[in-house]
Parts: C-alpha cells; structure tokens; sequence
DNA sequence: TTGTTATTGATAATGATTCTCTTTTAATAG
DNA sequence: CTATTAAAAGAGAATCATTATCAATAACAA
C-alpha cells in the first residue's frame, strides 16, 4: 500500500548527511521539511511545505522554511524551480538539473521521461563558446485531468 | 556598416500591424519601444529599454515601458524571459518559444542555433499527456568575454 | 475640428522573498 | 547530566520588480 521506495529514505539520508559535512545542525523543523522535499514526485512551494511541516510542529515560521529551502538550494540539495508569476516550487528528489511539465490549469508539475536530452549541453557549450553548468526546460501545457474536466482548449497561452 | 537585416523593418511592420488589428494605438511612445524590442538579439530588460527609449521622449514613464511589454506579450508579439532574481528580459525579434543561452557573471543573454529541438514538445506530449502550448529552455553559463577576463571557473552554481 | 476613449505619466499598492533581531535550542565537552 | 556557545527558530519589517490606480493627455475616426 503505503510502499515508497527507499530511494526517498536514501535521499533523506543524503541531505542529512550533506548538512552535518557543511556543520549544520539538524532540528526536528529542518528534519520534517527535508522529509517532505525529499518525497519529491509533487514540486510543492514553500507555502505548501509550510503548511504540512505546521501538521507536526504547529509553530513552525514560514521564515524557517524559506531558510532550509534556501540552504538546501545553496548545497546542491535542492531543485528550485522558479517562476515570476506565482511562488517557486522545490524538487528535493531530483537534485540535479531535468525537464518538468507544468499545467497552467492547475500548476501541478511533473518528472517526464524523455531521452533525448544526451548532451544538449554539450552541444550547446561547442555552438556557444559558454561553460555550461545547469539548464532548465520547461513544457507548459494542459494536463490530461484538467483537460478532462473542461474539454478541449484552442488557445490558453498562459 | 550600419545594415540591419530587412527583418528588422519587418518586424516592426508586423508588431504595427498585430496592434492595430487588436484596435490599439500607435502613440510615440509604443514605436520606439517596439522599435528597440524588435531589433532584437541583445535582450533588454524593460528598465534597459525605458533607458533607451528616454533618449527619444525624455518624459516616458518606466510604467509606459511595462505597459507596453505586457500588450505585446498579450499577443503574443513579444518572448517575455521572466527571472525571480532580477529583472524579466525582453525578445521581440524572435516572437516564438527558442532556448537562450545565459551568462551568470554579466548577464548576456543569447539565441544559440540549435538542431534538435524537431519535436520536441511531441514527444513530451505522447509522453505526459498533456496538450504542450509552449515550452522554456535557458542554459547557464559563462560566456567566452567573462572566461577571458577572469580565468577558467570551477564551481560557480549560479 | 471635434468627440470619444485609449494611453500616458506619476505614484501607490502588491506580494513573494529576504532581512533583522531576539529568543530558543542543537551539539559538544566535561 | 549540565553547562557552554553558536546556529537556528520565530516574528515582523523591509525589499523591489511589477501592477494597479487615476487624472491629464492625445490618437484617430467621423
Ligand atoms: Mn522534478
Ligand atoms: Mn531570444
Ligand atoms: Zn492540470
Ligand atoms: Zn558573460
């Protein structure tokens, strides 16, 4: 039922570990919001993993979360994907530059699989003359449940 | 010397031309801005462009600037490159989704010419099942004038 | 030329994020 | 287990690019 697979455990044990080498400490608050990022699959933003850590620690500040978030941001723990428009959405599973797929409907964000992405940055780098050190690809689009539930879309560009 | 592609002229003729079909007018103001965000390739930000529209009409407002910008981008005459840490930046040269290449030491931003984005966003949509309206692809980097000017970089994450 | 109404320009408001400062507490050693 | 100390939490103010507001101005059709 309930099976995650341990790869969210591992990841868990990775921040952890990642923050005790930088001398940082670890309090329940930080512990509870790594739990949540570290979950991955769902891209919450910080309002949204304030609002589940207050369901263990009712107290916690959502300054708190802003800090850890941008901590973990700072030691590569953490994907940030940010937007101007409305607020930044985490990805602690995968920390390491992917693609995502946003519903402008709904914002729900998802990992595709896509195999075509081998060395984009390579390629990139020799046309350039860059170094390149991360990128970030987006496809903004209607996700089939919200698509569903209103019928097909002709124009919605954001 | 000073030729600029007839694509320029085009262009401008073209944002003219979508602006009155949407029963807006051409004030002084909306010409030289859309003049500047036509020629394209550097970029601007939107104080850029008030910079540069401030040599014509000293008087235009920086909310004029805003304004405009956002018709454009309203419909769709405009790729508006939005960033959370500093200020969104502005390609009217280019009116379609297209990947920019990023300096994180100055700020440049460039059109690389790439050759496998064919198709792309189908795949992502057989893939996601979601209908794909547009997609976002920045690659981060240094450029070769900053490489230059201060040696190789090792770790520099944004 | 006139009338209508979009646009301008100046300024206030917004809102997610960051900053500041005091209180609390994790981590370490004795 | 307790004391020590610096890091972190919590609360609230500050930031700043962008948006909203509104009276004054001007584009454009008649
Ligand atoms: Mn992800
Ligand atoms: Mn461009
Ligand atoms: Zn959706
Ligand atoms: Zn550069």
């Amino acid at each position: 039922m309930n099976t995650r697979p341990s790869t969210t455990q591992q990841r868990i044990d990775q921040m952890v570990a990642k923050l005790k080498a930088h001398d940082c400490r670890i309090t329940p608050q930080r512990l509870a919001i790594l739990r949540i990022l570290a979950a991955g699959e769902d891209h919450p933003s910080v309002e949204m993993v304030h609002e589940r850590v207050k369901h263990e620690f009712p107290t916690t500040s959502i300054a708190t979360v802003y800090k850890t978030v941008h901590l973990l941001k700072q030691i590569n723990e953490v994907v940030e994907i940010a937007f101007p428009d409305w607020s930044n959405r985490y990805d602690g599973g995968k920390p390491f530059p992917h693609p995502h797929v946003i519903c402008i409907r709904c914002r729900k964000i998802t990992d595709p699989k896509l195999g075509f992405l081998k060395n984009m940055t390579a390629q990139v780098a020799a046309e350039t003359g860059f170094d390149i050190v991360e990128y970030r690809l987006d496809f903004f689009g209607i996700c089939a449940d919200c698509k569903e539930k209103e019928g097909p879309t002709k124009e919605e560009l954001t």
